[in-house]
DNA sequence: ACCTGAACACCGTTCAAGT
DNA sequence: ACCTGAACACCGTTCAAGT
């Protein structure tokens, strides 16, 4: 996870690995059957973060903070989400998770087959990504070329509206990711009652 | 792609490309820049697949067409969204893409606020993929150890359910997919009214 | 202009050998 | 039990050299 952190998910390899650990990387072989067994430990390791809720909310607020908080130990890793994806969710940490929110949806009355669906709607989400695919605020990135107005018009107007200051002024990652959870549970609400 | 498509994006190597191409994998560099210039175009070249809407349908229907066609593809492609996920989506394909979305939102009256907010929740299902995380149907894989029900008590209540015959015996990707882009779509027409 | 050969610094993984 | 050294089959990328 350190190797993680400092220098991505391609700093992970064995060789470097054995280094830190003062070892030959063939020496982890002995503790690992594979660097794939050694990612799915990375991948339990980084899911077991993830905090439990605290005292007895309702489900919305209680589903609501357990993703929000997944998701601020994604920032924390950028590299896990990535990770995640290509390596499922199938390790004990992330049953633990699945676990946890089934709970709750079932405590509060969902039927079998609505907590199933919300499952799957909410899956991304429960480990704290939702892979905001389209990079709107140049965060950190370099400028880059302003696509061409002629070809993009509603990407040009939406683009400016979101340099006004005061206009888009909110675009922030956290934001649009709160908005969509909260879509998503005012969906749920609906259909549960 | 057809290394792709046939062994995965790892297949995708400068000499294995090379080699299908009849040339060694240092030729390659005098038509590209790097391997990430070349796997730039890779994504490039699987978002043009999608096909633009027909007709002249509402703009839940020319959204909702547009999201599946592209999940299809997708699915014929499935080292696709990791690729996706891992380059972003500047490239003039993904731009085409996201044009198409907003004079669809903008031509029905959505606000540029909300097209926006729009285009964050929907990112990741206008490129064809929601990151179906928490794998149900065991669709190939081995079956794996069930996880035992005394410490899952409720994802053991689920999965019994879900291979239950006719219980969640539609428990389909695609229908999930669905499932999920409805939720929004419900979702963003509410705010629009 | 386009391609090749040799080289460099990396990978994951094996296997026999050491203590 | 745990680790090492040498080896194998791979990577991406450079550079000078060929036609």
């Amino acid at each position: 996870m350190d190797l993680a952190d400092e220098g991505g998910i391609d700093a992970v390899s064995m060789r470097k690995l054995g280094q830190r650990l003062g070892v030959e990387a063939m020496a982890l072989y002995r503790h690992v059957r594979d660097k794939d067994d050694l990612l799915d430990g990375l991948a339990d390791i980084v899911l077991r973060e993830i905090e439990p809720p605290e005292g007895d909310p309702d489900w919305r607020t209680a589903l609501r903070g357990q993703v929000l908080g997944a998701r601020a130990i994604m920032v924390r890793h950028p590299w896990a989400p990535g990770l995640l994806v290509e390596r499922g969710t199938a390790g004990p940490a992330a049953l633990d998770r699945i676990e946890a929110v089934l709970a709750t949806l079932f405590g509060a009355g969902f039927s079998v087959d609505l907590a199933h669906h919300a499952l799957h709607v909410l899956s991304s989400r429960i480990f704290g990504f939702s892979q905001d695919l389209f990079d709107d605020s140049p965060r950190g990135r370099e400028p880059g070329p302003m696509p061409p107005a002629d070809r993009y018009p509603n990407v040009e107007v939406m683009a400016r509206a979101a340099s006004h200051e005061g206009g888009l002024g909110y675009c922030d990652d956290d934001v649009e990711f709160a908005f969509g959870l909260d879509l998503i549970l005012d969906g749920l609400e609906r259909l549960r009652g």
